[in-house]
DNA sequence: CGTACTTTTGAATCGCATCAAATCTGGTGG
DNA sequence: CCACCAGATTTGATGCGATTCAAAAGTACG
């Protein structure tokens, strides 16, 4: 349930956003691994060693209430994660698996190494960071709305461009990213289907109006 | 209301952290300025031609929704305003000053260049970066809890270290900044002091235990 | 075919938004 | 200095919406 599996070098031909954002030096020393389902990716209080590039999979930032019950801090299914760590000298929350995940890692040093000899790349990594906080910030109005209809509203028409919005996993997952009950959401759904305004088909809700 | 006072070139010695921030050639071409209550500073689709720096005030990134009513995506006291639109091609939100503001801002023109041939610069905006997304997912963390109660201790234990936390502004944005109502912000306030949990002195509140 | 999980509907309860009103506060001008 | 006003703070009452618990129906998978 734990076990890392072995890493390979990776081939880049199949992630074209890591290919254009990282210089090629370093691409080549980045390492493809895959993660199992419930395991640690890393810890918080940890040093960061490594930047991991999701590639397929889910993996969520997670923190500890007092309570003990567990905070999601981002979701990541594909693109970065713990990308804001970089430069820390530890992590400020842990990462675990959802599902069996397939990652791409790249070593810290080197990357800090290549961000201070190469402007361009860092210009590259900082369009890459202001892009995530946009999309941040834009959870954060969603998170400020008081009702389920209207964060759902919301994410229809932010979370995507054009008139069909596609489910990232399940629907479970997406009532867990607007913090409402999945039966809130359900019914959310089903209302604006009976009222018209969306048109539900498998992973896809058709924006109508 | 709407009026722009005169700019003037900053005095570096008041502002450490743009000071440790920006190389000195480019803190020279800063400007500081000032800003009315309810002027706007940008607005959403026009290309950025300034960086700001609030230094007191308070600045307010905004966006209408469909239906008229504005949601903030962020407010900053004291700090960088649009940093996420530095490379952008346009603002993505717009800006409003909720009350008589000071800013610093340098034109991103300079700032741009600067980055790509400094290396060590854009290590700086970096970090910077980074150090708002993770402030913004703990933001964000704090919306997802379900409660106002809830809200508030997450506030008070990771919105500031120590046993103490300063209200930014008033009850009223705070109220805000953690999407309730005021009502229910004093009202958990007051149960949680009656609880012994915190004691409230002024813009203080102090947390036990 | 059974098991686990998701989706859906139902009912009870709780917390919060909202509306209302009273009190308190600071600031302004007479 | 006091009268006044605007806004902040506080308390109360009501209704709505969401959480929660429960259970049924649907679906995927070995």
């Amino acid at each position: 349930m734990t076990r890392m599996y072995d890493n390979n070098h990776m081939n880049s031909y199949i992630h074209p956003e890591l290919a254009e954002l990282l210089p090629s030096e370093l691409l080549a020393v980045c390492l493809e691994s895959k993660i199992s389902k419930g395991a640690r990716l890393f810890t918080e209080g940890k040093t960061p060693k490594w930047m991991f590039y999701v590639t397929h999979g889910e993996i969520a930032l997670i923190r500890n209430g007092v309570d003990g019950e567990t905070a999601y801090l981002q979701r990541q299914r594909r693109g970065f994660v713990a990308e804001a760590s970089l430069l820390s000298d530890r992590y400020h929350c842990n990462a675990d698996a959802l599902i069996n995940s397939s990652l791409i890692k790249g070593p810290i040093p080197a990357l800090k190494d290549w961000l201070s000899k190469d402007a361009q790349f860092s210009l590259r990594w900082i369009k890459m960071l202001s892009a995530e906080v946009r999309r941040i910030r834009m959870q954060n109005e969603r998170l400020a709305l008081p009702t389920v209809r209207a964060r759902i509203l919301h994410l229809l028409n932010t979370g995507n461009q054009g008139t069909v919005f596609q489910v990232q996993g399940s629907p479970k997952l997406m009532a867990q990213e607007l913090a409402v009950s999945h039966e809130a959401l359900y019914r959310g759904l089903a209302a604006l289907e009976k009222e018209g305004k969306i048109i539900r088909q498998d992973q896809l809700i058709r924006i109508l109006d």
